[in-house]
DNA sequence: CGCAAATTTAG
DNA sequence: TAAATTTGC
């Protein structure tokens, strides 16, 4: 087969045309386990037809409320490394700035100007996003049906699109996690055009995003790998016991999530090679030559992988959980909009890490800095914005969104709407910061290390610190604020007072949520709630 | 009926 | 959220 395409020329008359097939490369910045990049590479071998690897910033995307810096910033590392490995297969990634039916618009003129035929397909995944690529989806798929293009969009994970009902669900994850694992393609010199433009990587300057995260994990294929390799081997051995804390948490959680949310790896690799460990760990368990904990470790690892797609199925279902109240008899518990000046002063405090409540504080800091922060914690600081400070989610969902760099839409909307108790069928489950601290960081580590303002409280009062005396307050050297002063005018070594009163916050939001919870409307309503999203893993009811 | 407003739906 | 569909006058 001929190595340059520039022998291809439009049509004549009479003559079939021989078209180029798209890669679309989008939550899926990898090249193994690929099935859009496979079935393409097939479709270009079998047609003789070029291959263009495709990825395009948009601008709408990127400039949509739950989109930060620390998210492009990781697009662009998987990117670049994404370019090299093509290039070293003889492909190449093109890259495009612009909102998608324009690029594949003016693609077609980069084609055609360069004596190249136009576009006859175009592959991509499956995409579980936010309303923002729904509806860019909708429009590719009008601007393809509109040019005679074919889009054949690829599963690639559990999730099943028009699902028609939960059950059979946990088996049909079971079976596309068992699917053989796509193999990398070995070499696209063949099928690979190299007149057009490359395009470039961007970084957030360009669409006025402000930096990425100083601490940010890396992106990429061989990061994400070696993430999986290191904890299969040797980090996830406490997993069990340490994902619940943001301190072990940092090195006992696997820390796959961003690689899963852009795709650097499949969640199906990462399920494979679980079980194949755990095989191996069964192995040498019989032998006494392994530490018992791996067990229950991996066990409980790959129940995550699980509930990763679980929760995803329920935005892909439900796409106006983005928007409202999966439960809509919950609509009205919490005030629609953050306008008043004293909710303004909470939702401010709790984004910029000064409620007053050290480990409240000390996560949102850490968020701020790596963008990463352990389960556990980011349910409490989803509960305490939601209950403490009796704030309706969407907003802090959308700040949450920008401050964790593995941001998935699928898991983050359900998971928000399930700790701010509106979805009727979960347990209403209600925070205490300061018993978490105690519970969590009962040396004071993780605090002290964000929170340098309370670097010098002792162990005794690191949880509250407001209730140190006057006197051992100036003893320490701690600079607490006046109760009722606003946290964000505070100079940078006074720590604030709690923004709210724990106690009086927890009994108030606890009896609002149990009245609404007891009408009947809310009762009938979590029923067919659960009928759409419930796991049917456990206690099956009816 | 025709139209606008309100409500529901959708990968 | 935007588009489609139903409701209300």
């Amino acid at each position: 087969m001929a190595c340059s395409w520039s022998g291809i020329s439009p049509a004549a008359p009479g003559e079939t045309i021989r078209m180029s097939v798209v890669v679309w490369f989008k939550r899926d910045l990898r090249l193994h386990d690929h099935a859009a990049l496979a079935a393409g590479c097939r479709e270009a071998q079998r047609e003789g037809v070029a291959l263009l690897c495709l990825y395009v910033y948009e601008p709408s995307i990127i400039h949509a409320p739950d989109f930060d810096a620390c998210h492009l910033v990781f697009i662009s590392q998987c990117l670049h490394e994404l370019r090299r490995n093509l290039n070293a297969i003889g492909g190449r990634l093109l890259m495009r700035v612009g909102e998608m039916p324009d690029v594949l618009e003016h693609l077609g003129r980069e084609l055609s100007a360069a004596g190249l035929a136009p576009i006859r397909s175009l592959h991509s995944h499956e995409e579980t996003g936010n309303d923002r690529t729904f509806q860019r989806d909708r429009r590719v798929a009008r601007w393809c049906a509109a040019h005679g293009v074919r889009w054949s969009e690829h599963v690639q994970n559990g999730v099943v699109r028009r699902l028609a009902s939960r059950d059979g669900w946990a088996a049909m994850w079971d079976e596309r996690m068992s699917a053989p694992i796509i193999d990398a393609p070995a070499d696209l010199a063949a099928v690979t055009v190299r007149v057009l433009d490359d395009g470039e990587l961007q970084t957030p300057e360009a669409f006025n995003l402000g930096p990425g995260k100083p601490k940010a994990q890396p992106g990429g294929e061989a990061a994400a790998h070696r993430v999986l390799d290191s904890f299969l081997e040797t980090r996830g051995v406490n997993y069990q016991r340490d994902m619940s804390s943001p301190v072990e948490g940092w090195n006992g959680c696997s820390r796959l999530s961003p690689h899963l949310a852009y795709g650097s790896i499949s969640i199906k690799v990462a399920h494979q090679r679980t079980t194949e460990r755990q095989r191996e760990v069964e192995h040498l368990a019989l032998r006494g030559e392994i530490d018992p904990r791996w067990k229950a470790s991996l066990k409980s690892f790959q129940a995550r992988l699980h509930w990763h797609c679980h929760f995803m199925q329920k935005l892909e279902s439900e796409p106006r959980i983005e928007f409202g109240n999966v439960n809509r008899a919950y609509d009205g518990l919490r005030p629609e909009s953050i306008d008043d000046p004293e909710s303004v002063r909470r939702f401010e405090a709790w984004k910029s890490g000064r409620t007053g409540y050290p480990m409240i504080d000390a996560c949102m800091r850490c968020l701020h800095a790596t963008g990463w922060i352990n389960f556990r914690m980011r349910a409490m600081l989803a509960s305490f914005t939601s209950y403490q400070l009796w704030l309706h989610w969407p907003e802090p969902a959308a700040y949450l969104a920008r401050q964790f760099i593995d941001y998935e839409p699928g898991i983050h909307y359900p998971q928000f709407q399930m700790q701010s108790g509106v979805t009727g069928i979960n347990t209403i489950r209600i925070y205490s910061p300061a018993k978490q601290a105690r519970d969590q960081d009962p040396t004071g580590a993780f605090i002290r290390r964000w929170v340098p303002q309370l670097a010098t409280v002792p162990d005794d009062y690191l949880a509250e610190p407001h209730l140190m005396p006057p006197l051992l307050r100036q003893m320490h050297g701690v600079r607490l604020a006046e109760p009722g002063t606003d946290p964000c005018e505070l100079e940078g070594e006074v720590y604030p007072w709690p923004v709210v009163d724990h106690q009086a916050a927890y009994r108030e939001a606890k009896e609002q949520v149990f009245a609404w919870r007891s009408r009947a409307s809310a009762k009938r309503e979590a029923v067919q709630v659960f009928l759409k999203h419930g796991s049917r893993r456990h206690n099956r009811r009816g």
